[in-house]
DNA sequence: GAGTTGATCACT
DNA sequence: GTGATCAACTCT
């Protein structure tokens, strides 16, 4: 399977369409034990100063969210309860604190090499990545590579070489995000409907056809 | 419900 | 500078 990396355009756009086309695109990590990628299948957006859920929220940069407030298409990348990763995608022009955590995807290569990095040998092969943690956990990603350019390799956005079959993405609100006031039932949650990798199962605020997303991104 | 580490913040 | 708090998670 071949992939073609995006280039540093692709970024230059609304958060909320780049949240959508995530879900037509690929993960890659070349990484020293072998290439890793997957379909990505579900994200949620963040996006400050104004959203309380977002570690940008205030709109004052520091050391860790400094590269939240560069310019867009580089790696968020965070430690989480002391043991996990999540990886997020820096969207919005330069000063505006906006990211797309990539929640969930679909392996495609080097399931092998994913297998090999998680501790729960009982899990599902199409669920190795269902969840941000696990999905840094078995694509090893890290936070050496916090910051990195995401058009260019290790590790990069991409295109599959043939399209995916006619999908419909639901919307609802975030995950896990209780502290965040009533932006916490803001629907910045996508997700790829019924798609076995998918994290958490809940309620969409809404489903979309394809047509509503094309109109959606073409308004964006 | 526990595990585990470091960023952040409210204080000296 | 120092200490307390708690997190965009996962598995038991």
């Amino acid at each position: 399977m071949k992939f073609e990396p995006v280039t540093s355009r692709f970024f230059e756009q609304a958060t909320e369409s780049l949240a959508y086309q995530l879900l037509d695109l690929v993960l890659v990590h070349e990484s020293p034990e072998g290439l890793v990628a997957g379909r990505i299948v579900e994200c949620e957006m963040y996006q400050g100063p104004d959203d309380k859920g977002a570690h940008s929220f205030g709109g004052k940069p520091t050391p860790r969210t400094a590269v939240m407030y560069g310019p867009p298409g580089h790696a968020y990348i965070y430690l989480i309860y002391g043991m996990y990763y999540c990886f997020n995608v820096v969207t919005g022009e330069a000063g505006l604190p906006h990211a797309i955590l990539v929640r969930a995807l679909e392996p495609l290569v080097g399931v092998d090499v994913m297998l090999s990095r998680t501790r729960n040998k009982s899990v599902a092969s199409n669920r190795l990545a269902a969840g941000p943690g696990k999905l840094c956990q078995v694509l090893g990603i890290d936070r050496r590579l916090n910051a990195h350019a995401l058009w260019r390799p290790p590790l990069y956005l991409a295109r599959p070489m043939s399209r995916w079959p006619t999908y419909q993405v639901a919307r609802g609100p975030r995950i896990n995000i209780g502290y965040a006031g009533e932006a916490q039932a803001w629907p910045w949650r996508f997700w790829v409907v019924g798609h076995p990798a998918v994290s958490v199962k809940a309620p969409p605020v809404r489903v979309e056809s394809p047509a509503d997303r094309t109109e959606e991104g073409e308004h964006a």
